[in-house]
DNA sequence: GCGATTTGTCCTAGAAATAATACAATTGTG
DNA sequence: CACAATTGTATTATTTCTAGGACAAATCGC
């Protein structure tokens, strides 16, 4: 092997790349998606799409079988294969208002996971977050929410340790965490919510029953009290295909001063012995069950 | 076909595997952002990592090459890999009101790019979101925005052909849609939203130049007029790393009737000659500029 | 029925990822 | 300085992914 390094200088260039299977899974998942393969269409022969690609059969072949898997297609020998009907996307639009209520009301049981327990240091983001003193502890834990026994969210809170006090281990798995901590005094005057998204590592992935490389919604809060001190830090990670955060807005004012404003959050349906679910807000929750092999 | 099921019952389950390099590389990731590894601390050696997860060294260095292009360590020979210091999430804390106001006054531009631009047959669930008749067209446009020539945001948009010939081509590339319908007269009084998450296929992700399996915020909005009939439709993928949606809420009422709310929308900042950004709506915008190789 | 097209299955060879090992270069420590 | 530990680099098997082709089975149109 004499000239073996004229090749290698530059490789370390490279990203950490796709399988080219996976990028053909992802191209018609998307155009799927999008409307580009509408329903009931039949998709391009498995030859026609490797010639397009510049692909082998074999890899088109793998990318279809993700995509059977995930019922967006199905196939037919001797037919073709066909863009599966059956919504693909989530929470059809339907009037989903309150949909948390309807759900705890409909007897659909969430159940929560306690994942670990414990009083920490908080990494250097959260505890400025919570303004917490150089050195002071804070009251951790990870909980898996699920509905129908398939899990939706993965949160993991911190609280200043002088509140955490005020709750125990067995406290968490029954009852919502914000519930706790008004119920033993704690005030909230003030909440700050920030919307991303992120890929789902091998912890999280396993936790929410997902694959490894998959998109979740990521949502930090921070909940504040009335001396403006820190109370409650989220961060939760939701799975897209089991929530989805829903907002109405109405277009108030005249001329210049015009704006959107959202609809307000006082409850909506009866008495609200729940107030409002405090994991949600006065946002609305869009939770979908889908199949899943 | 004698048995033709030997091999094959079983292996049909396999999922599309991700490489135990991005596996690695997500984990540690996870890792570090969580916090469980924190700035400037030393990570494992790499001989121990690959001991560990039971993966060789090579593997394990390739996930420490992706963590290293992305800035998250920094790697140093005889010593060690370390934690990198330098906030590696987006928009730390601060002050982000108005952002976006922020970023147009300080000269940072923001450029649109028409990729698309043409009348369509909707695809089904956006013809009825739109409530539009079957068979009735649609203005479909597909935009990328960009902040200091950094793309941030995906745009596709559905407006109904009636509306979507008061503005043309060329508009659209200059200015924002809902602003030209507002001016054409076409009254908007509702929207909804709906945010989630997804992967960044390959035509996303080329445009918007991000990995092809990487993380994307999903925000899916659809405009009512006074009839209550559709006027717009945005499907919109936003790259976290410069975008998050953030918002405040404050805790409202008392007893039975406590809620939060969220803090409504009419403009902070000055006389708002815009009134806010059509696409933000009231929502903030945090958009953080990242260095990027 | 017949032929054309499509998916399902199988096989072989090449390309790429990974494992396993060895050694050099750098850093920190006693 | 000598030594241990770490990252950087290289080499060689092994496994997995991919390309390319062949053929059978199923479907559709004529």
């Amino acid at each position: 092997m004499p000239a073996c390094s004229p090749g290698w200088s530059l490789l370390s260039l490279d990203a950490i790349e796709t399988s080219k299977t996976h990028k053909v899974y992802l191209l018609l998942k998307e155009r799927i998606t999008s409307g580009a393969f509408q329903p009931g269409h039949r998709l391009p022969s498995e030859p026609h799409l490797a010639e397009t690609h510049g692909l082998s059969r074999v890899t088109i072949r793998r990318a279809l079988d993700g995509l059977a898997r995930d019922g967006l297609i199905i196939r037919q020998a001797g037919s073709g294969t066909f863009v599966s009907d059956n919504s693909s996307r989530p929470p059809v639009s339907a009037d989903l208002a309150n949909m948390m209520a309807h759900l705890t009301a409909m007897g659909r049981s969430t159940q929560v996971r306690l994942l670990a327990f414990s009083y920490v240091v908080p990494p250097p983001p959260i505890a400025a977050a919570l303004k917490l003193k150089p050195g002071e502890r804070s009251q951790s834990s990870l909980r898996v929410r699920s509905i129908d026994n398939v899990p939706f969210s993965y949160l993991t809170t911190h609280v200043p340790e002088r509140i955490g006090l005020t709750y125990t281990r067995h406290d968490l798995g029954s009852r919502p965490l914000l519930e706790l901590l008004e119920r033993s005094g704690v005030v909230a005057t003030k909440a700050n919510q920030t919307i991303s998204a992120t890929l789902a590592g091998p912890e999280t992935a396993e936790a929410l029953d997902v694959e490894i490389g998959s998109a979740l919604i990521s949502l930090t809060r921070i909940v504040l009290g009335v001396d403006g001190r820190g109370i409650e830090h989220l961060s939760a990670l939701y799975r897209p295909d089991m929530h989805a955060f829903h907002m109405e807005m109405l277009r108030k004012g005249d001329g210049a001063n015009r704006h959107w404003r959202p609809t307000a959050g006082a409850p909506t349906a009866g008495k609200a012995s729940k107030p409002n679910h405090p994991d949600g807000q006065e946002m609305t929750l869009a939770t979908s069950a889908r199949r899943r092999a």
